[in-house]
DNA sequence: TTCGTTGCAAAGCTTTTGCACGAAT
DNA sequence: ATTCGTGCAAAAGCTTTGCAACGAA
């Protein structure tokens, strides 16, 4: 997915705040605000913020909830729908397909008469490492 | 359940903004500290969010993410495990069983090698009255 | 040139903390 | 009597908004 031609597709100017936080995600699967503020000092934080509402109505990003005080993102997969567990221990995150909990997503909301937009589940936890 | 009950197991006192704050729960069954807030203006916010989470940490309350800022709760219901499901349009808040969705989570939890502890599935979307 | 976008600073919300007073055990 | 919990006020963290200046089309 090129940035530049889903900016151009929603009429949305090019710019290299945008393009820069674009290429972040790329290497850093999940992110916050904070991580990209961290990383791009120079980027404004409103600015931060505004370009993550723009990824997210255009569809580049997804909202991850994980359970903590501010939200986490990451590029939205079109092909490969996964979900994460956190370790409330060591901060860890692993992720794991799901398919099928989607799919059971999907068919619930076709029952009770919903269009689902957006779906995100949050799941806390233990490691084996942390278990002791 | 009764909340002095919990709360004595627990060693910690029974007091009557505890008291006030589980039977708003159980007739508000999805509320946020703001809900609470409004309810009794007479509760310091402090306390507010202090009870609730005691109420968490005593397993009393979950955690309700629906994609907003400001969280919400819900008296944990030991038998049925349910989800909800948000419209984003009117607002509405509809749950639904989820017994299977529960399952998965935690077989796939056991594969990595995770406890859970806590999880939530956050589903916003739009409903049949506000599709036009 | 025009309109969208940025950065800054200030404001808004939600949640947490410190402390003295008051209540529960 | 002692310990635990409360309210207040202040602070802290995250996100949004207003506005003037700047850059993309």
């Amino acid at each position: 997915m090129k940035i530049e031609t889903v900016l151009r597709e929603h009429k949305r100017s090019i710019t290299p705040e945008r393009v820069k936080m674009f290429d972040f995600f790329t290497h850093k699967h999940l992110s916050s605000a904070s991580d990209i503020e961290q990383a791009f000092p120079e980027l404004g934080r409103a600015s931060i913020f505004r370009t993550l509402r723009l990824f997210l109505k255009i569809g580049v990003i997804r909202r991850v909830a994980l359970g903590e005080r501010g939200e986490n993102y990451e590029l939205v997969d079109e092909d490969s729908h996964h979900e994460h567990m956190k370790c409330s221990k060591c901060g860890k995150v692993v992720s794991f397909e799901s398919a099928d909990i989607c799919q059971k997503i999907f068919s619930e909301a076709q029952k009770i008469g919903f269009h689902v937009t957006e779906h995100s589940l949050s799941i806390l936890g233990v490691c084996k490492n942390c278990m002791t």
